[in-house]
DNA sequence: TACATTAGTTAGGATTCCTTATTATATTTG
DNA sequence: CAAATATAATAAGGAATCCTAACTAATGTA
């Protein structure tokens, strides 16, 4: 009786390319772990401390809370508010009174944690590089496949995906004659236009 | 004056596809974290001592050694060592003398260790499931641009591929006509055959 | 035989990340 | 409007990660 399900074993591998791509997602994931870890190491920093820092540095203050980062992150909340005590403390993240809400604070950056954000964002340059010698019709069905995994997570409830179109009050499929469309740029979405972290995103629901 | 290497601004994500990429890379990057992370809840272990056991599961006795793990996993040896002997502990893996060097043991998974094993790796059933519904021929395409990434990271000496035909021995570039070519088979490899966990891998050099 | 290398372990320490419990504010509802 | 409930964040405590540096023991080399 054979296990279908042995994705690692190479034997699997050698005959189902399905195995095959898990595979190498995961040593693309192993990737980002070790860069991560090299980030980290550089600034004296947690890799989860670097990913935080890079966060801040790209969204917005309604983004900038303890419980956005450990939606985020798919953490606790006490994991989060202890790492953002560490970056206080190191002099690259501040807190803020949220007029709003004063249970909550809204976390900025420093200076200091502004800059160590942006070069520890380049760590990524080492994943994009690669695709730049890629086909343009090939980058999109590359993201298209990616975009539906990520669906697939989302929707079992392995990973929150905050911004992304398939999540957004304003995303409609199958409309205009377009099979993605997004009612607030009222405008049909190419599939390489699909967006995973949209600043616009409204939540459902 | 613009910075093009915010892989993380969605500004830059708007407009810029390999960035999409990246980020799309990156969440499925985590949702190997959180797979990980529940299964070794759910088994009492930590994420990375289940890939051991997973990597035990599906490798034969020449790489189940510490220094082999270390390299698998770009980890330090005392850090693999350390997780041995917790899985020792628990009676997931046993110790055998290596006749060949008597500095080095065989780590073997008992019953027990196989069994979780097994069962663990069914955690990477959520990524291969929304596979299956890519089209062949997009599937080999994605497979080949992930194996180029892979590649590259390799390359760079972000993380180590111990055993992709492009660091064997037996790979041979454009010959007899083919792209791919493995001199052990004595045939031409498709994208699809090209593998990074060959049993029958051989290091150049 | 001496020297350097390699496999692995030990020791010590900063950090991760969890669970449970607590405080303070906000929201719901009877 | 007061009471009950929910939510944002933190505190305390603990198991585990993962490192560096220093060490032992076996192997390979000159």
């Amino acid at each position: 009786m054979k296990n279908d399900s042995a994705i690692f074993d190479p034997e699997q591998q050698a005959s189902n390319i399905e195995s095959k791509i898990v595979v190498a997602l995961e040593r693309i994931a192993e990737a980002f772990r070790v860069l991560l870890w090299e980030q980290g190491k550089e600034f004296s920093l947690s890799p989860i401390q670097v990913q935080a820092l890079i966060f801040l540095l790209y969204h917005s203050p309604g983004q900038a809370k303890v419980s956005k980062l450990a939606d985020e992150f798919n953490m606790t909340r006490p994991t989060i508010s202890d790492m953002v005590k560490s970056l206080e403390q190191k002099g690259l993240v501040e807190k803020l009174a949220e007029p709003e809400d004063r249970r909550s604070h809204i976390l900025r950056l420093t200076e200091k944690g502004a800059g160590i954000a942006r070069r520890a964002s380049l760590f990524a340059e080492e994943i994009r590089r690669p695709l730049e010698q890629i086909a343009p019709g090939d980058k999109a069905n590359l993201l298209l496949q990616l975009i539906s995994i990520i669906r697939h997570l989302n929707a079992a409830g392995v990973i929150t995906v905050q911004r992304m179109c398939f999540t957004c009050a304003h995303y409609r499929p199958n409309h205009h004659g377009q099979a993605h469309f997004c009612a607030l740029l009222n405008a049909g979405l190419e599939n390489a236009d699909l967006r995973l972290d949209c600043p616009e995103h409204e939540s459902l629901a």
